[in-house]
DNA sequence: CGACTTCATCGTGAAAAGCGATGATTTTCG
DNA sequence: CGAAAATCATCGCTTTTCACGATGAAGTCG
């Protein structure tokens, strides 16, 4: 921006603009003051300001009854400050739009995590702010970078300058084809040399593989993929197990389906933790104030009994 | 106006913005400052007065050598602010346009009157000021009316609240077929009874009349036109003669005709007299008050010699 | 831990805002 | 023509605000 322009413009109130255009309206500077709540004194200097500002007169001042005019370089100055006026008007209404909880949030979202939460925390906050401008953005570098987003949610712990909240544990739980085990909790050493397909080695899943090694047991991992859907599509297939958060497989809906059967592990495996993540020492919208309370409120709802099947 | 809704913005100050623009821009109070020549502790103050009055925070101030970051409430802020802030360049822009001469400027001319003078003003007037918009209205009311016009031409005075210059005076001549008079000056009583074309009664049309019939002479108006140029071919054809303003005759360029021929008139008539109008107790624009000017200066340029022919 | 950078705050003097009262100028009306 | 009314400008006056320089508080970096 070239500040340089705004020399004597910056010496321009809002206020001076405000008074020209009543006066405009009115024919006459006591009646604009009335209309301003203020005396006519004042508005004769805000008027006198202004015309020192804009370096002429914007009124013709005809004395007496007689209406005052627009100048010729007051008609300028008026329709230009008008649309100033217009702006200041928006941007008011833009304020109190962004109080009031409209405006635009930007999430980050990864991987199969949270495609069961965001989307009720969408669905609420559109709810409570028609007018807002929600955008999700779903990417998986090495790191996940927190970069212009307001929240992030994510699996695990984010470095960086960062705050947090932990929005729920979220158990993993064996998915087996019918009859690949008996019902029931399934120790965690029977998966030694057990077939599974299993998800990616992102997020929390090198994690959960490490665990399930440090007991000992060496699953035999036959396919990887990140959609969960095939992934339960090979279980069904006799392919293999899974290992899979509870979030996971109650988001495919396997709890309803008839060949696969979800067992608990015994001993049980650290639970993978979502947490939701915003810059550190950034003042939030109220918009991402609300996500922040709505995604836990969502979380609480959606969390797993602590030891049901 | 709505000024209901100006109630808070009225206290955002356009330097206020332009700092925060500047913080935006520089990453930090202190560079602001010294860009916008202000101290460091006067900016600080500044976005303190704009956080007061748009009721929140508009930066984060993390301290230490991080850069300032704008709140989600500050970029709203700035955005809007920044429209305000070229909408304020636009005025200042506006305004030197205007006192260069630029703009606009409303003329009022009527019937022939000045179809000579006009051409040259207009030409000068827009080689001084090619971004200037002139327009012209030629309207014929009984009275003629200054309206809202900033000139209006006229051959004579106007009443109401006008002020006026005298361009000049534009003496009466006699166009006639060529051998119809003897060269050189002709007694007014040889138009007593002569068949002549003139124009409408209008302007100052029935004065000059008054004034033939005054001396005695009464001619035979045969036809009555307000087009030059017919009641000129009609001279020519030998309908009669036809007395005219100097500056009617020049226009239709009636020295170089073979068949016409110019004689003043013994005694001569009153000149018709052309004045420039104004509202009184307006303030001129620049672009007015040189259209004036020039005016003048044209005007002084056509003016026929006191007694030629 | 200390040097450095950054913004906030404090105290001060000057400037300006806003007010009420008064003045000057013009129109209107008797 | 003169009195009344209406209008904007101006003058003190008080209160607020502006801008400054100096100091303080908080964070980063070596």
């Amino acid at each position: 921006m070239d500040f340089a322009r705004l020399e004597f413009v910056i010496d321009i109130e809002l206020r001076h603009l405000a008074a020209m255009a009543a006066i405009a309206e009115e024919g006459s500077f006591g009646r604009a003051a009335a209309r301003l709540g203020y005396t006519q004194s004042t508005v004769s200097q805000q008027i006198a300001a202004l015309e020192r500002a804009v370096g002429g007169l914007v009124f013709d001042r005809p004395g007496g009854p007689k209406p005052v005019r627009l100048t010729p370089l007051g008609s300028v100055v008026l329709d230009q400050g008008r649309e100033m006026l217009a702006k200041a008007e928006a941007l008011a209404d833009a304020v109190d739009r962004f109080k009031a909880g409209d405006g635009r949030i930007d999430i980050g979202t990864f991987q199969s995590v949270s495609n069961v939460i965001l989307p009720s925390v969408v669905r609420r906050l559109r709810d409570e702010h028609p007018g807002c401008d929600i955008r999700l953005s779903e990417e998986e570098p090495e790191q996940p970078q927190i970069g212009d987003l307001d929240l992030l949610f994510y699996d695990g712990r984010i470095d960086g300058d960062v705050e947090h909240i932990k929005l729920l544990d979220d158990p993993y739980l064996l998915v087996a084809d019918a009859g690949t085990f008996p019902d029931g909790p399934v120790p965690l050493e029977w998966l030694d040399g057990a077939p599974m397909v299993a998800w990616p080695l992102t997020c929390d899943q090198p994690l959960m593989e490490q665990a399930v090694a440090r007991s000992g047991a060496r699953p035999q991992i036959v396919f990887r993929s990140a959609v969960n859907d095939t992934l339960l599509s090979m279980v069904r297939a006799g392919m293999g197990s899974a290992v899979l958060p509870w979030l996971a497989i109650r988001g495919a809906g396997v709890p309803s389906d008839g060949r696969l059967r979800v067992h608990e592990l015994r001993p049980s495996l650290p639970a993978r933790e979502i947490y939701l993540h915003w810059r550190a020492g950034r003042t939030h919208s109220p918009l991402a104030g609300r996500a922040i309370e709505i995604a836990v409120e969502v979380a609480a709802e959606l969390a797993p009994p602590p030891a049901s099947a």
